[in-house]
DNA sequence: AAAACGGGGGC
DNA sequence: GCCCCAGTTTT
């Protein structure tokens, strides 16, 4: 999602509020449903800046973006083309060994059950729910730091362990809504729902929200 | 110049 | 629970 789409993100959210227990975007620009390059951008995205995983992905998919042209490439190469994302040191291996077995014990296909996703080496419960949803279109809650933050901020869940925010938002979002509840927090909370100084008077839910833990706000 | 920012694994 | 991983962006 960018800047540029953030405005008809917002309308449709806006209209989405007296319809919805939970206010939901639809991102009409669906980018990108291969559950192995989901898989591949994710692990690139972990602690880093969407613009630059955006960067550093095309980057890569244009060397490789299956299992197979990716056992080819050798190390470095990976590191060289995905080092602005850093922890590229640990990364890179990670992309070439979970492609390995990928292809070996998987027939090529990422698995598409969580228990097996998580038997990956780098990928965790965000990775694994994304993969879920993004790839296969699998209602899975996917809770990255921006749903966490915001759902906190709601007064939708009141935690600090994004495991416990999974599971109450588990309980309380219908599952029609689980796909579309992370996108649409990660493009509210990049531009509007930020951080520090989030920017509630453009925000289109500032009605819903509790602003928990809120300080400074514009 | 310094702090903030984004998941996961090892121990 | 604490520490490590490494860059970009914001203050």
């Amino acid at each position: 999602m960018t800047r540029k789409q953030l405005p008809e993100a917002m309308a449709i959210l806006r209209r989405d509020v007296p319809t919805w227990d939970v206010p939901v975007v639809r991102l009409n620009a669906q980018d990108d449903h291969d559950p192995y390059r989901v898989l591949i951008s994710t692990i690139l995205s972990l602690r880093t800046q969407d613009q630059t995983t955006i960067l550093a992905s095309e980057r890569l998919f244009k060397l490789a973006d299956t299992p197979q042209v990716m056992l080819q490439l050798d190390v470095q190469t990976i590191e060289n083309a995905i080092y602005p994302v850093g922890f590229y040191r640990t990364k890179a291996p990670q992309i070439l060994e979970m492609s390995r077995r990928i292809l070996e014990e998987f027939g090529g296909r990422v698995p598409d059950d969580i228990d097996t996703l998580l038997t990956l080496h780098g990928v965790g419960r965000k990775t694994a729910n994304l993969v879920l949803s993004e790839g296969y279109g699998v209602p899975a809650i996917c809770v990255d730091t921006h749903v966490h933050r915001i759902s906190n901020r709601w007064g939708y869940v009141k935690t600090k362990d994004p495991y416990e925010t999974e599971m109450a938002l588990r309980k309380k979002l219908p599952k029609a809504f689980w796909i579309e509840y992370n996108p649409s927090l990660v493009a509210l909370g990049q531009y509007v729902c930020k951080p520090a100084s989030p920017i509630c008077s453009q925000c289109p839910v500032a009605d819903f929200c509790k602003r928990v833990g809120v300080q400074r706000s514009r």
